[in-house]
DNA sequence: TTTGACTTGACCTGTTTTTAGCAAATGTAA
DNA sequence: TTACATTTGCTAAAAACAGGTCAAGTCAAA
């Protein structure tokens, strides 16, 4: 089911980055000095209560050591889904976006129209 | 394939914003009259430059006689893809987003955390 | 009970992003 | 040319967002 590359199944990104952290063993006050982030920054993040900076996004990786790809797509997959639950989408809402998606990458890429 | 309610296949909110607007006729001063947006505003929306501003998805689904959550769902699945394609999420960001919000339905709900 | 790790609330601030108005420019058709 | 529709550059204002501080908690282990 999954293709290389492809990110496993996971809860959320706050627990991600939870789990992550933990199986390093730093504290969530070492891992805030490394990533530029203080405690309780990193304990909402962690709860979800606080997202985690876009911008850092690249520093996460490498400090995780795993693939930008990898940790973006987890990112927005999370963006993602708390705000399709907040507006009340309904179900379908992902499999309209990735048609949208395949839209774009079909006329606005060959056409240069990268504006988004 | 399509359920009941279901969003149609759309290419993008612009564009679906364009169509009905011509359906009906209106031009995008009229148009902007309506919804309470100068036209150079609409110019943009239509055309992709410019958002839709999410608290005037209410007023447009009146406007158009649409049902809000057609209207809500279209206009996500856009804000998605768009972000999506900007920030170079792979094609599986989706389907990942779509077991994302399946935990959040299934967990945060049930515990009454609803605050996303 | 002391200590360290973590959580939470309230509040504040700087930054980035986005909106939308105006005016000018560019179609476009009669 | 005239008239109307649409598009675009510039810009101020608004909205969204990130992260910080400080203080007051909980909790578990030594």
């Amino acid at each position: 089911m999954l293709k290389t590359g492809q990110v496993k199944k996971m809860a959320s990104f706050g627990k991600f980055i939870k789990t992550e952290r933990e199986k390093r063993e730093w504290t969530q006050t070492e891992f805030g000095t490394k990533i530029g982030i203080n405690t309780s920054a990193i304990s909402r993040i962690e709860n979800g209560s606080q997202k985690f900076s876009r911008s850092k996004l690249k520093e996460l990786s490498s400090l995780f050591g795993m693939e930008l790809q990898q940790i973006t797509d987890l990112f927005f997959a999370d963006k993602f889904a708390r705000e399709a639950f907040k507006y009340k989408c309904s179900e379908s809402v992902f499999a309209v976006a990735e048609d949208t998606a395949n839209y774009y990458r079909n006329t606005k890429v060959k056409q240069g129209k990268l504006e988004l």
